[in-house]
DNA sequence: TCTGAAATCTACATCCT
DNA sequence: AGGATGTAGATTTCAGA
């Protein structure tokens, strides 16, 4: 119910000249874009029916703009938001690495991929090579994970530890 | 199909005594629950009867599990995963802040929740007193932001730009 | 983008162990 | 307490317009 009759008024504020520019793939993302996106990031598992009626078109046109941010990569998929306490995770950090011989080739991101425990990694600009955010069960087991990043990447590491989240969008 | 039949092994494993110890809530968080939190970390959008088979178990029990899980806060919500660039938020870094005023009550983490460009924001343990993760869309947006935060928080700032983000799980 | 109908999924009540 | 089955009501999917 009441949709929002805009086709007309859309044309009329976006007339168009004689020549058609090129654009190849509209990849303009629309205000009802930004909604859907913005009510699945609060809510992920979001129906489409409820999400229908926030944005005020039917359930398949819904549908099938979903479909679209998800094809195109704006939505790169859903995930359950976990708490690591409750997973035994006690214990968080951020790991700046700085490789130890600047000469070596830096494939320091794939050589660390298979670590279990490191949850993200980001080239940084600055005082080292990369960031790493970590979560291990305890500090021995901090110390441990230390050692095999600097086994496995040849780095040094400067471990920022976590001491309460407050947010994490 | 291929229920595991535990009940008998279980009871002969754990004998009771006869006072039942103070057990309030059983927070045991078993290895069904694991795989159903692997797979909803995996997809959030999972259903039900996809968990269920993974699982060997009948939907119906699938779902009190993960109600049981949302409940107690392991699963805190379902999220959609959502490329930042493909919203213009070209430019991520992490900002490390310190009071300017130790001796100041600090509620930072309040003063600066609405800004909508911090991501996250962890205390912790080290040089500064916070670490915030924020995403703007140009160096100049970047550049409004951390005014924004040393006037609202009362702090310094230290930026590390992020150049590429290799993983975040 | 809408409507509508079929296939699928979820929620819940009931029974079993 | 935890799990299976059955069913009514939602939800998703997909055709045609």
């Amino acid at each position: 119910m009441a949709q929002t009759p805009r086709p007309a008024l859309a044309g009329a504020l976006a007339p168009r000249g004689q020549a058609t520019r090129t654009e190849p793939a509209k990849l303009a993302i629309d205000d009802i874009d930004r909604l859907l996106i913005r009510e699945l990031v609060a809510d992920g598992r979001a129906t489409l029916s409820t999400l229908a009626e926030k944005a005020s078109l039917s359930v398949s046109a819904v549908q099938s703009r979903v479909r679209r941010l998800e094809s195109r990569g704006v939505i790169r998929g859903y995930t359950a938001n976990v708490d690591p306490e409750a997973l035994g995770q006690m214990l968080s950090a951020f790991v700046a690495i700085t490789p130890l011989d600047p000469s070596a080739p830096d494939d320091a991101p794939s050589r660390l991929q298979h670590i279990s425990a490191i949850e993200s990694c980001h080239s940084v600009a600055g005082d080292d090579s990369y960031v790493l955010m970590v979560r291990v069960g305890s500090p021995r087991h901090l110390e441990q994970l230390l050692h095999e990043i600097r086994q496995t990447a040849n780095v040094n590491t400067r471990s920022t530890i976590i001491l309460q989240t407050f947010y994490d969008k």
